[in-house]
DNA sequence: ACTGGGACTGAGAATCGATGTCAAACCGGC
DNA sequence: GCCGGTTTGACATCGATTCTCAGTCCCAGT
């Protein structure tokens, strides 16, 4: 927590905390320029090519600080891949389409609920929870 | 469909189709040993310590057998690693112990209903869901 | 501006789960 | 007992992510 800090200042492309340098610019504005999931090194690469070099392992720093800050949605893919997309700050869950990757962002206020109910319930604390639905949406539904 | 089974006998731990080799049987006996989940190094581990000395490459393969045939669950940490366990057969999620690995198999009926009602919504058909928990247990929060 | 120290970066090594390779072992049937 | 397909296991390899650590860069204080 910093009690002393009072300005009031304006976020542009907040890195989550920290100095906000050339890389971590770099990195946020990728993150903009894209709807669906990514992987790091795909976001890593995408940077080399528009000249903004980025080292790899900064590339990673960078999306685990936006990650934990909750600027960015990370999840993994079925093997394992960790991917990442820029994200509302809202809480929300993706209905992604398993043959476009058309992402759609949902809210289920009754699934929060029901999570901090089942783990109180149980005594568990500190709970977080994954929920992900993969479907196909109706444009490849047609043309399959 | 598997009613009129002539001779009923007890099934000791199928491996899932296949040749019930010493190694796969070796390896669905482990399952039955621990209710949490755990990684296939620790079962691999597990194995070799108990005097059942298999392939780390074998319990790989048996594991995601497993897993296709719908005989065990498999999920990952939030780190990624794949952690498996004997299942229920009957669909559930899981609330799990970050710390302990204990877990708890929960059902949430509205849950199901709620992602079925989103994919329509949006049009997307032929969906799956992935929902877990994770959480620190009370005896875990207690010595923490 | 000049400077010092802490924050940040990057190239490559290290880590580690998972999978591929392929010859040897094994199984069930003939 | 023999044969062909199946399975195994030691080891190599892969691939994502993290670690290391020396060199940079930024920001505050002077």
């Amino acid at each position: 927590m910093t009690s002393t800090d009072a300005s009031a200042e304006k976020e542009t492309a907040d890195t989550g905390g920290g100095r906000p340098t050339r890389q971590r610019r770099a990195v946020a504005e990728a993150l903009e320029s894209f709807d669906d999931f990514r992987s790091a090194q795909e976001i890593h690469e995408m940077l080399g090519r528009s000249g903004n070099r980025v080292g790899l392992a900064t590339v990673y720093r960078t999306l685990q600080r936006l990650s934990t800050a909750g600027e960015v949605d990370m999840l993994r893919t079925e093997d394992g891949e960790a991917i990442y997309r820029r994200c509302s700050g809202t809480h929300h869950h993706h209905l992604v389409c398993r043959s476009c990757g058309r992402t759609v962002e949902v809210e289920g206020p009754a699934v929060e609920r029901w999570t901090t109910a089942v783990a109180t319930e149980h005594g568990f604390v500190d709970v977080a929870h994954t929920l992900e639905l993969f479907g196909t949406c109706a444009d490849c539904a047609a043309s399959a």
